[in-house]
DNA sequence: TCCATGTTTGGCTATTGTGCCAAATATGCC
DNA sequence: GGCATATTTGGCACAATAGCCAAACATGGA
């Protein structure tokens, strides 16, 4: 008999795809940037250092994951975070990523 | 003067190396099993349901990004999260799937 | 309507990631 | 040492992603 755990593949493929969403640098430069507020996609151009069309891409691909949502104002697209929470990623980013310096140093110190 | 944000690139470099390491459905599989407690390859192999060798590269994306660690035990690599606010990442994705929902209701509905 | 501005989309290339098989490595037992 | 078991690595075929440029689309103003 198979193991009883339920396969649960198409929800893991949901959760990946919004994960892979924010897998990627200047993804994450634009969640940091919108955690101050919503902007439009040139400011967001300037910060990530880009092309525009490659951030516009970028925004797409977050909008679609459910990230981020945008609203039209005059000729602009403006972004904003769509859940809150998201910004808790990075506290655990950052944990990762100090436990990575700390066994890194334990490893070469001692 | 430019804009005061400081470009830390490679902060975001090393951000999103992590995230990445979490950005596939198999991972995901991995991460939620090891939840539960340590897990050898075998076990872990089971549940994903994707060849051995694939699940150890797997494995080896996650130990390289710091989310996971592994013992040697006899024969086997016994492996277990190593940085417990990972599965505060799940609760999240939830949040936006579940926003996700209620726009498509939205959408469709009304 | 024509033009300027802001954004998105198309198309292409280069790079990276994935998954399988087969082979190599590591460990324990006889 | 030789064999069985558990895991990792190499290598290749295939798919997916990223980025740029150019072109299309949308909006507002003269």
């Amino acid at each position: 008999m198979p193991k009883a755990r339920p396969v649960h593949r198409e929800a893991y493929e949901r959760k990946a795809q919004i994960i892979k969403a924010l897998a990627h640098p200047s993804r994450l430069m634009i969640v940091d940037a919108l955690s101050e507020g919503e902007k439009c996609v040139q400011d967001l151009t300037e910060i990530v250092g880009s092309d525009m069309s490659t951030v516009s891409k970028h925004l797409t691909v977050m909008k679609a994951a459910g990230i981020v949502v945008d609203r039209k104002q005059g000729l602009q697209a403006i972004y904003r975070l769509r859940v809150p929470c998201i910004l808790k990623f990075f506290g655990c980013v950052d944990a990762v990523l100090r436990a990575n310096e700390e066994s890194w140093r334990a490893a070469s110190g001692g």
